[in-house]
DNA sequence: ACAAAAAATGCAACCGGTTACACCCCGCCG
DNA sequence: CGGCGGGGTGTAACCGGTTGCATTTTTTGT
């Protein structure tokens, strides 16, 4: 059995109080004291048992990091790189990461048995939708928490990169190349980012004069397998293919499209341009390296923690942090003008 | 505040050990007065506070596991894969996982700090080294653990693939195809699973009558920089590239030197084969996709946490468990026949 | 030198459960 | 009819710390 304080204060001749106290650097404690009990507790090689502190006062230093739904993984290459951002911060901080179990369709008892009783001192979620249910829980449950992601309900903490804008520079850049026919792959609809990005795609278009037109804007959820398959369905039947460039609404989704183009034998870019969004590390291993809308996602990720940290380290908060973070295109040599202009 | 187990005690008219009897299902506690506890905790969204359950035991129905050391970091893509298997598997049986923040450099007090007095019942552990300071650290303070990764110490745990098979499987495909002059980029040296594809390399170069040249055995560090670097180094000056095809230790390694070969116009595999290690799921982006000996790496993060479940639960083991799983060369038709045979 | 203020420490309750053991009540047996 | 046995429950100690408040010790002021 490990050593307790109960022990040491008797082996230092005091109390646990001040044993506690000497450990914890109070200034209250004499300072001889503390110095010889700091020494005792080295000897015996004590370290206080987190779990009972932790009771004792009421946090965990850990925080429950919740990752995308399905489709998407804990394996999501956008979610990875962005949790190394997370944990980078937390742990600069002693804290650690609790992943739950968490399957939740709106965000409500699953969720509960791992989060709420007091195993976590704050949470930090990715993928807000629209009146996304887990946000009245966890305020219900009065627990701190942060969202990857811009929210639709106001007061709620959150870090996102520039959707629309993100959108609105790759459409920009298609147009700028000849490109009229410009599709779009868009995320799951009831994700706000997805949605933001539709909206600066839309925009884009509008803005450039160019018809929204509803066939070139198709459906997918984020995963490479989605964008394969949305493309796919568009080469059926052997009609020429709608679109001459395709702004996917994540990498994931453009490395699909890619591979369903490479299938019926078509290149990218010389006979389609593609462009995605996130910029993860995956799009640099291609070849050519896959252009797309860079998001600061290792920042994004330290932001978030930051953020939660400083609602947890300065008590109830004096007004909610939100950021968002610029993007910028990349790679943009791995796109071409259009067949017809070339 | 939550409502505490004394106030249910209270309201129900008993005592808190017949409330934590009967949400415990003990059978010592009359049938009927079961079901008005429970039904009474129902009512108050009643649900018992895990820290205070696990201090009371001294459990913590949590799992620490230990990501690999520097350079490579929690993001790595094979080490995700092999998250998602790890917790796909503790979660079923009520596990958490507690993602530590250690940096030890031969695992001791920093380790000891978060996983040693009562913050996890478990540990699983990857890429173990020769002799690892961890084992008997772990040993030292009672902690059940497994290793992703089979390790030169007996007695020990362990779940790994066929490291040596699957490289003899690699080398043996590129000498079928033709090649003669095989590099390899090796891992870290010190990591056993490194020692053991280095190993089947050997071999197999032994049994196919080539010699074992010093040469074509570049230091990697299952980094893709790692792979990128040391093949620009083999590149330089000019001469001409002295193999005709690349065993990498791992994918990253392979994508890395890929990305190094594109930039002096080489192309795989039509002047220079690679074949990977591990099967990683972006591998399958690249175009083509990546020759790789695939591991089952979800399999063997579910079997990880298998096995120490088997050890917690069956308390002190009779006999640790240790298996290798069986790996296969994949995508082999991304390799080719060396130019001068073509 | 003595009282008052300040500094240092101890006491004991508390966090929220678990569990060994004591206890009570009742039916059954001799 | 008294005692035994066992099911059902309560008591209280315990897990290992933290902390408000009381108490003791030391310092300071006059």
């Amino acid at each position: 059995m490990k050593i307790s304080m109960a022990e040491i204060a008797r082996q230092c001749g005091v109390s646990k109080a001040t044993v506690s106290r000497a450990l914890a650097d109070d200034p209250r404690v004499k300072p001889e004291t503390k110095e010889y009990i700091k020494e005792v507790a080295k000897r015996f090689n004590y370290e206080p048992h987190p779990i009972a502190s932790n009771l004792a006062r009421g946090r965990t230093k850990t925080i429950g990091v919740v990752f995308p739904a399905a489709p998407r993984t804990i394996a999501d290459p956008f979610f990875l790189e962005y949790l190394n951002g997370v944990s980078s911060i937390l742990f600069e901080h002693g804290y650690s990461m609790l992943l739950p179990q968490v399957s939740w369709g709106e965000g409500d008892s699953t969720m509960s048995q791992l989060l709420a009783p007091g195993r976590v001192d704050g949470v930090v979620l990715t993928e807000p939708r629209v009146d996304d249910g887990r946000i009245a829980f966890l305020q219900k449950n009065n627990m701190p928490f942060v969202f990857l992601g811009q929210t639709n309900v106001p007061g709620v903490a959150w870090v996102d990169g520039d959707n629309e804008g993100g959108a609105y520079l790759a459409v920009q850049e298609l147009y700028r190349l000849g490109h009229r026919r410009i599709a779009m792959i868009t995320g799951e609809r009831g994700l706000i980012a997805a949605q933001n990005r539709l909206r600066g795609y839309r925009r884009a278009l509008t803005e450039l004069g160019l018809p929204v037109n509803q066939d070139l804007i198709w459906a997918g959820d984020f995963t490479r397998e989605g964008g394969y398959h949305t493309v796919r369905n568009h080469l059926q039947g052997g009609a020429k293919f709608p679109a001459t460039a395709i702004f996917a609404s994540n990498d994931l989704m453009a490395i699909g499209a890619i591979q369903a183009l490479h299938e019926v034998g078509l290149q990218v870019p010389e006979d389609v341009s593609v462009i995605g969004f996130d910029g993860i590390e995956v799009g640099r291993y291609l070849s050519p390296p896959l252009t797309t809308v860079q998001q600061p996602i290792n920042e994004l990720g330290r932001e978030v923690a930051a953020v939660l940290l400083e609602q947890l380290e300065k008590g109830r908060r004096k007004g909610v942090r939100q950021a968002t973070l610029p993007v910028q295109l990349v790679n943009v040599g791995n796109t071409a003008a259009p067949p017809k202009f070339s």
